[in-house]
DNA sequence: TCATTCACTGTAAGCGCTTCCACCCTCTGT
DNA sequence: ACAGAGGGTGGAAGCGCTTACAGTGAATGA
């Protein structure tokens, strides 16, 4: 700590110069790639200390032919749903020496281009649902650019992780029926694979009990679009009465935004959550267990998502593995009190 | 689209070569820098388009001197808070034509390691409260990197961004004892700069009302930690007595994940909130609207901070500015239910 | 004592791009 | 008809690093 202006940071030949060696020498000593003399080693440190010298990345990545990073395509971080996926993929990343390059494409235009310049960036990708459209997915995957595709049905010669929906989504709606509800509405679709699971599973166990499975409202997953569609089921629309002429027992939502965003709806429209309607959601976040009523959900293992999207993710670059791989993840569901009352309430 | 496996990318050179021209043309007809004839250029285009050739971004931020990227560091992305500055911070800085790289620092062992990596990728970096030691913050002012510090304050030479603490605790304060409330505690310090300026506010206006202001106690800023602190405060704690010997009245915590814990513990403790304990937060996450009762918070702008944060590098880097700039954005007071009965209530 | 070996070190060829500089060749103005 | 002005282009020098490859000298074994 000589100098305690470095400017813009020394290159490999100052540091050569210093140390009377040559830019060979310094990469060796540096990286422990090759024999180095004691003495010619400790003279390298010294002035790569005396200069605060740091390797330019750049530099590394052009010799290296990679960049040490990865990226994460996902709609939007506003939610808990995402960033607590992000958590997971950002750590493991981290743990093997990558770091992460994050991509939103809410709202944005021109996202091909940018998904195009994040490849660019990383030695390999993650893409969430269905965020980029399939031929530019192809496109990845034709310039072998390492993928994995996150809560998303699986693509040829590109990993898939998931967490299950459909088995999960049956238990969620055999539970409703055990209440004894016969009217249900689906709230949330956005395109979606992950829901779009969600629903089958319902639906066939509506089907299986001949209750005719309702076509599933529209809506954003947000809090928002969940009180919008709310307000439609639930009678709250302009003509006054819901969507089906008869207001649902049950609201199956997408995800728990959805779901919150129809309790508020209810709650707005003078009616009891559960005891004029059971209302249930998706994902377990943190919000799902402190509404009122706590939420009914299926809790999906949201960083091990990530965290296994990053450990795939790093085989395929390394080339540990080739093969792409399939990987689905347990949920669980989780009963608490918005679907209505239970001789004991978990917590 | 020819030819449907393009390997592993072209180069600038076969680009060149099957466009006859050299590369430097290649360059300028694709950055329009420079004059190039009409049916140069066609040709050019075309080869692009046949080899499917993008510029390796490695080779073009060598040679242009920049990353074209900018990092953020926080200390964890779990909780809505952090997601919600980053999104605003990434939107921003995509707008600006700009790659985001993140490094969360929660449980990291060689933070200090992974910041110098992250500085060596980007042209500029965002910094979370306290996050990275002065120490490092030094450093990196010195190597005349761009910096902005985000909810903290400032440092010599480096931009800050953070929103209004001190004034929005003391009108929380003042709210409080307008309840009538004389006894007070505060839960969460994690030594988090801006979490310290509102006990300061707090305090000030205590003291003021000749309210001797209790210690704050320090817990994680998270659900849990607030729980944990709950407990202690509302006399679960082995002793089965509180911390000062008597259960406060009000209960002012760090943060509205805080508040969330303590109102789990006030709860478990068969205590009423607000009728046994009041309790605020601070952000106003969307939990807070949810919970049961509805939080008692102040809201911080969280999307403006992070997108602020960006416009304030993307000044520094390009050189617009060059003389440090502070910057507080304005919060308010949501008075919701848990701090006590109101007339009419905010919802 | 001499041919080998081997620990060290330097030279230089990339990695893929941008951009300064020089060059050539049409057009102008006179 | 001729100097000068540009438009259009290629050559080549970087940007900062890694890593064959080719030395150098000292130590080894016979």
């Amino acid at each position: 700590m000589s100098n305690s202006d470095e400017g813009q940071g020394a290159t490999i030949y100052e540091v050569a110069q210093r140390a009377g060696v040559s830019i060979a020498t310094v990469s060796r000593a540096l990286r422990n790639t090759g024999p180095v003399a004691a003495g010619t080693r400790e003279k390298v440190l010294r002035a790569v200390e005396e200069l605060s010298f740091t390797p330019s990345r750049l530099g590394v990545s052009l010799a290296q032919g990679r960049h040490a990073a990865n990226g994460i395509v996902f709609p939007d971080l506003s939610g808990p749903y995402f960033a607590e996926v992000l958590l997971g993929y950002e750590e493991v990343a981290a743990e093997l020496g990558r770091s992460v390059l994050i991509l939103s494409t809410r709202g944005r235009a021109a996202v091909q281009d940018l998904v195009r310049d994040l490849v660019g960036r990383v030695d390999g990708m993650v893409i969430f649902g269905r965020t980029v459209e399939d031929a530019l997915v192809d496109e990845i995957v034709r310039s072998r650019t390492p993928l994995v595709l996150l809560a998303r049905d699986p693509v040829e010669r590109a990993d898939a992780v998931s967490s299950e929906n459909t088995a999960s989504a049956e238990a969620l709606a055999t539970h409703l029926l055990g209440h004894g509800y016969t009217t249900f509405a689906l709230a949330g679709d956005d395109d979606r694979g992950d829901v779009t699971q969600r629903w089958t599973g319902v639906r066939r166990v509506l089907s299986g009990h001949g209750i005719r499975p309702p076509a599933p409202l529209p809506c954003e997953l947000t809090v928002e679009g969940g009180y919008a569609a709310g307000r439609t089921l639930l009678g709250g629309n302009p003509g006054g009465k819901p969507a089906g002429g008869r207001r649902p027992e049950a609201v199956i939502c997408a995800d728990d935004q959805v779901a919150l965003g129809v309790i508020l709806a209810a709650e707005e429209l003078g009616l009891d959550v559960p005891g004029d309607v059971a209302i249930t959601g998706w994902d377990d976040i943190m919000a799902a267990r402190h509404a009122r009523p706590a939420l009914t959900t299926v809790r999906q293992p949201m960083r091990l998502l990530g965290a296994r999207a990053a450990r795939a993710l790093d085989e395929l670059i390394k080339g540990t593995r080739t093969v792409p791989n399939s990987e689905i993840l347990p949920t669980q569901l989780i009963v608490r009190s918005s679907c209505g009352s239970h001789p004991l309430e978990e917590k």
